[in-house]
DNA sequence: CTGCAACTCGGGAAATTTTCCCAACAAACC
DNA sequence: GGTTTGTTGGGAAAATTTCCCGAGTTGCAG
């Protein structure tokens, strides 16, 4: 089970900008279980490149030109659940984390994270964990003490009406009916507050509710 | 602060039935500084009066015809946080107690109790405490210590297995995963989880869960 | 020992929901 | 006046739920 591997991880290198790309390769192959397999520089080209090498592991910028580098985590992300996907952005925003954390990826560093870091965060996904740098683990933990409803102030009432009649228990066609709408605006909702709050399962909205204080048990 | 209000304490009294609220008025209007101001016999009516005579206290029934006693209290309860409520009823099932607490009642006790157990319990509300009848207290308590959580012995240890991690959670892919099943399997186990405990959506899985001790927040 | 009942595991297929796209409208804001 | 933001819903493909079924395994009572 844990015996290396002889051919060690396949890793393909996903950012628009060649300078950064090569600082990273050399990085990446300092390890010599690391191997980059291919590059790419662009969205289009990662998802082909991944089709062809089929990478162990994909590290990738989402902040490219064209295509979102969301979008591409996402095609990745439906063709194989197998794969690692390490997302690295300047951005240390909560929201953008936990978007690409939604589309699909198993990890997400700053680039200004130190190199060790960005090996550290690797080497945890390929073991099956989820990967953040410690100033995305900083924002993120912020975030969460912060004295609003942290997760919830970026939903509209509306929103937080549904979110709390769905933690109470109540059915879609319930929730339609206490508020007067159509069955289908309030799918919509569910579905848009799941991918604004980044949750995945209805129960893990129950606990964000309890959480916030929205509902009870 | 601890200064008795002059004008006592108004009690908005409902239920259904005209003697059992003669009794209880008799027993409520012995304490002179409890001034019951209305009564009702049901639901809609209790709302109605609520909103008309503002009392500190409403004392009701919750099993009554039409509209849940249930329904009022959260009715009551979403329009004012500092009124008192204490629900009474014939039945001493924790189902029905918890289901009481969470529509935001302050006291339960049952109809079996002894007037002064009632007053006991209107004066513990009105100091801003949870009241329960002893009858209640007992059944809560012996339900926390028994092995199985009640709707939970009719479930096999697979299907307790499923729940636990749906209400942690887990996705389904995830939990068959875990658990080295297929995702049909983890589904039908989903499905049949819900028929066999009577919960019709996710979230009340997991407040189930939480209940029986299953999961925690 | 035999049969029955319960638990575990999954396939099939129809029904339903989720997912994600889009558009319209109002209110707020620059 | 244009732009963003919140609310409301349609459409259509994808996915899940629902319910039925069979099969292997235990355990237990007759």
């Amino acid at each position: 089970m844990t015996a290396p591997q002889t051919q060690g991880i396949s890793i393909l290198l996903v950012d628009d900008h060649p300078v950064v790309r090569q600082g990273y390769r050399r990085v990446l192959e300092h390890q010599d279980d690391f191997h980059v397999v291919a590059e790419a520089d662009n969205a289009a080209d990662a998802y082909r490149a991944f089709k062809a090498h089929a990478p162990a592991v994909v590290v990738m910028d989402i902040l490219m030109p064209g295509a979102s580098g969301l979008e591409a985590v996402r095609n990745i992300r439906s063709r194989s659940s197998s794969t690692r996907i390490l997302v690295f952005s300047m951005h240390c925003e909560a929201a953008q984390v936990k978007a690409a954390f939604n589309a699909g990826a198993n990890g997400y560093v700053t680039k200004g994270s130190a190199p060790a870091e960005l090996i550290r965060a690797i080497r945890a996904i390929i073991r099956g964990e989820q990967a953040i740098s410690d100033d995305i683990a900083r924002v993120l933990a912020l975030e969460s003490l912060s004295p609003s409803g942290s997760a919830l102030d970026q939903l509209g009432e509306r929103e937080i009406e549904i979110l709390r009649q769905l933690a109470a228990g109540a059915t879609t066609e319930q929730i339609a009916a206490n508020l007067n709408l159509s069955i289908k605006t309030v799918q919509n909702y569910h579905y848009l507050i799941k991918t604004k709050t980044g949750m995945r399962t209805d129960a893990q909205l129950v606990r964000l509710a309890v959480e916030c204080g929205l509902a009870s048990l």
